[in-house]
DNA sequence: TTCCTTTCTTGCCATAGATCAATTTTTAGG
DNA sequence: CCTAAAAATTGATCTATGGCAAGAAAGGAA
């Protein structure tokens, strides 16, 4: 990873330049183009991914062949599937890349291996995951308390980004509608 | 925080007896009883809680009055308020005791002094945390594909000694369905 | 521009689960 | 053991959203 964008992913984290250079080296640059798929549900999970640019998704496909998204990943978002890389299991997601992409990718050996011989490092992850826990609790709310219209006001508000970049039926199967209650949905939203 | 207790909790962490010790002295015990408030809405959330025994659940009542249930605490789970602790702003949520518990309180800014403190304690809760992610990413995937019955079904499966220790109601708060549909449900599966 | 594919919209009907209003069953206190 | 309150169940509707089929609109390649 070249250094200017190395640290822009680390910028807020205290590294010294030892640090960032064996971070960096941890890292593998990936390009992938729309309609690529990054995983398959069934392998080994092995890596998570730095989202450089351009816009990726992780779904799931039910036993009915529907699929749901579960995740989007967009500039300075990491991606994976996090049922599975934890806890060292099969995905059960795929990841596709709706969107050109510039990728880095880290492997979950490295990273144990970054955590161990740099506690910032490790201080950087504990706290994207506390805020992707504080996110996962929202959206369960959201979830449990509101409506589609309600669901999807709220969507658009917190992801003006994402929003723009994905599809209407990317958006119905992150909220949990179909394609055809999003689009009457967005009809009695604009009169 | 007595020390069986503490070794409980970090069973599986190594921690050196004078880390331990400056841990324990970090945890106040709490004893709540059944019906007890230990959080509302609005409120400053500064801490988390370790429930050694007993079992609270963590709720949101929106505008129309209802209650939705986000999470139990049942022993050994921590429980707060995570739309909220960690971006230090006002709880969303109100948590509350169902069942005579005893907890240990760990406010977040002596979370965060062990963090600095003590790295083996950083890696603890990053572990605790990508726990809870996986936990919420399988949530929400079951919210986005499964029936009402089939979503009962996975609970009762993953979560046996929940089921045991709360109402029909708080479950079907969890689940997002009412007490009526989760009655039907119940009825139709033991014939 | 034109043609073809992908995406979105619309109308009509179906259904899972909600709501409301009684009961019945269970639980806990005295 | 008795009784009141809490919890669970049941029946009769109602409603938000789903499913299907058709068509309109938007986008991309040549």
């Amino acid at each position: 990873m070249s250094d200017p964008e190395l640290f822009e992913v680390f910028a807020s984290t205290p590294l010294s330049s030892e640090e960032l250079r064996k971070i960096g080296s941890s890292l593998r640059k990936i390009v992938l183009k729309k309609g690529e798929l990054l995983l398959r549900s069934g392998e080994t999970v092995l890596s998570t991914y730095y989202v450089y640019d351009g816009c990726l998704r992780s779904y799931f496909v039910d036993e009915l062949g529907k699929d749901h998204t579960l995740q989007f990943g967009i500039k300075d978002w990491w991606i994976s599937d996090y049922t599975a890389i934890f806890s060292e299991s099969k995905a059960m997601m795929n990841i596709e890349c709706i969107k050109d992409a510039t990728l880095y990718r880290l492997s979950r050996k490295k990273m144990e291996a970054l955590y161990l011989e740099i506690p910032a490092f490790e201080t950087f992850f504990r706290k994207k995951l506390e805020r992707r826990v504080e996110a996962f609790h929202r959206r369960t709310l959201n979830n449990l308390a509101l409506s589609a219209k309600e669901r999807y006001l709220a969507f658009i508000q917190m992801y003006p980004r994402i929003e723009q970049s994905v599809k209407n039926y990317h958006i119905a199967s992150y909220l949990g509608i179909t394609t055809e209650s999003l689009s009457r949905i967005r009809k009695e939203m604009t009169p």
